[in-house]
DNA sequence: ATTGATCATGAAACATTTTGACGAATTTCG
DNA sequence: CGAAATTCGTCAAAATGTTTCATGATCAAT
């Protein structure tokens, strides 16, 4: 009773052929595709990653166990409230996209000059521009409501660093609320630097209200908005509007998003910037 | 695959043998390869490398020891780079005095109650302290002007985290000025924990105006004031004043300090604990 | 210069974990 | 209620981890 005979006598491509990846990367896939989706299938994630039913079931039992998300009969949700602590898999997925996230930071990092003032959302698009902007030695002076960007552009001597203050985000390193909302009202920057959970049609959308104030703020706060968005964020809106896309100036993104999705924000009033990755066999599938 | 094979190139350092890749160079190669992939396999490594599987197992072993990356079945991971970027002088002053500031540290988080509300000073020992809570998950609402302290912290599902925010002193992850100090005005918390760069007499001192401001903002803000102080800390004034040391409600120091500084102390209206530190003949000066 | 100790490396033997498949029990939905 | 889908438990194969050992290089001492 091995599965052998099943495989010698059927000549058609079963897909039996194992796919090398590390259990870790597995898991953080499936992650990257709840944040993108919001909810998923059985089904559905064990042929988005190649894996059997049976895997990726024990794959979301083990996710359950450390909290990231939520099991339902024939799926799985996001974790609501995202307290997804620092586990090794949930800060793989936040790597995920690290190619298109690099690529974005560096050409975004070279258009800016000495001298300005910049707000640096939180966001690991945006983080990636502060690290480019440490090992470029710019000078700017940053404006920053991430723990984890504060912490690299301290590491600037050139930059200028002021965080405006915030109650933070449990589970996160974000500061939102007072009293950084309310001194962002007092400043004015040549530059904001947003990270966006997704962009739908003409709408940037963000997963928690108080997230989306503090980028509101940000927006209103600077004289020239520039949205960073890897093409995984072209996808469905999450549960609360930042703003619309007339309201920033200027989107860049990488050359994997839907060209469809490319014509619709060429037809508004914003200056898009489609970044090509060199892509290097970055995930099979 | 043999080592021999190798031997032939004129590798001018070795005379011959089998060296094809010095350690330090392979386990270079493989967090580059890390930083790039967030993940890797043991048998991707070890043909990335051309090593063998037992080599690349040690490299990781090793790695891990290191505290560079995390193992998995099947593969290594970053160590969350979130957490990895600390500051190395941080790091450093963190060492000296080990001892003490963890035996001032852990004295001073068992006279934390859960529910408090406590400001957190920028400063080594305070941040021992914060490790402490972190560790004790203690619920608490915090408020803090290092970045650093901020980052550990923010790990603990239990504590609120404030942060008022404020320009980064260049070279530090200490929060200065606006808007962080008129913030403080509006705060009332049970205790402050202050670090200090000396005591002398009766007189608290730091090194820098703005950060002597901004302790002096958190004293005010706080019905009752620990001063966190190792025994080294009790010799020549510094640049600036912060407060007299009638100011404050407590002084926490370590059983290194010599007995007519702590005599003097004793005389003033100042509940002053003296931590026994367990000595390992460590000789530390 | 030779010898012996020490260490890194690679390979093999053995224990453990993971994976995919299958059937039975359970749940969902018309 | 009944059909379809899903989950659960189990099992064998494959992959991975662990331990151990032999080989060769480097180093200190004779």
């Amino acid at each position: 009773m091995n599965s052998r005979e099943g495989q010698g006598d059927g000549v058609e491509d079963s897909p039996r052929g194992r796919v090398e990846m590390i259990p870790a990367k597995r898991r953080a896939l499936i992650l990257e595709r709840l944040r993108r989706e919001g909810a998923a299938g059985i089904q559905e994630l064990a042929d988005a990653i190649g894996a059997s039913l049976s895997t990726v079931r024990r794959d979301l039992e083990h996710l359950v166990k450390q909290g990231a998300l939520e099991r339902t009969h024939g799926g799985a949700l996001l974790q609501s409230t995202e307290r997804a602590t620092f586990e090794p898999d949930v800060a793989l997925a936040a790597q995920l996209r690290r190619d298109e996230k690099h690529a974005i930071a560096a050409a975004v990092a070279d258009g800016l000059r000495p001298g300005q003032s910049v707000i640096f959302d939180a966001s690991t698009t945006v983080l990636a521009v502060a690290r480019a902007v440490v090992a470029r030695r710019l000078p700017l002076t940053a404006v920053t409501n991430s723990l984890t960007t504060a912490q690299v552009l301290a590491e600037a001597p050139a930059v200028q660093l002021i965080v405006p203050g915030g109650t933070v985000r449990p589970g996160s390193t974000t500061l939102v609320g007072r009293p950084g909302e309310e001194f962002l009202r007092g400043i004015h920057a040549d530059i904001a630097l947003l990270g966006t959970h997704a962009i739908t049609g003409r709408t940037l959308t963000e997963t928690a209200l108080d997230v989306a104030a503090m980028k509101q703020a940000m927006i209103a706060a600077a004289r020239h908005v520039i949205v960073l968005a890897d093409s995984s964020k072209f996808t469905t809106a999450s549960f609360c509007t930042i703003c619309d896309v007339a309201d920033v100036q200027e989107i860049v993104t990488d050359d994997g998003a839907a060209p469809s999705v490319l014509a619709e924000l060429r037809g508004l009033n914003v200056a898009l910037r489609v970044i090509s990755v060199p892509r290097q066999g970055r995930g099979r599938g």
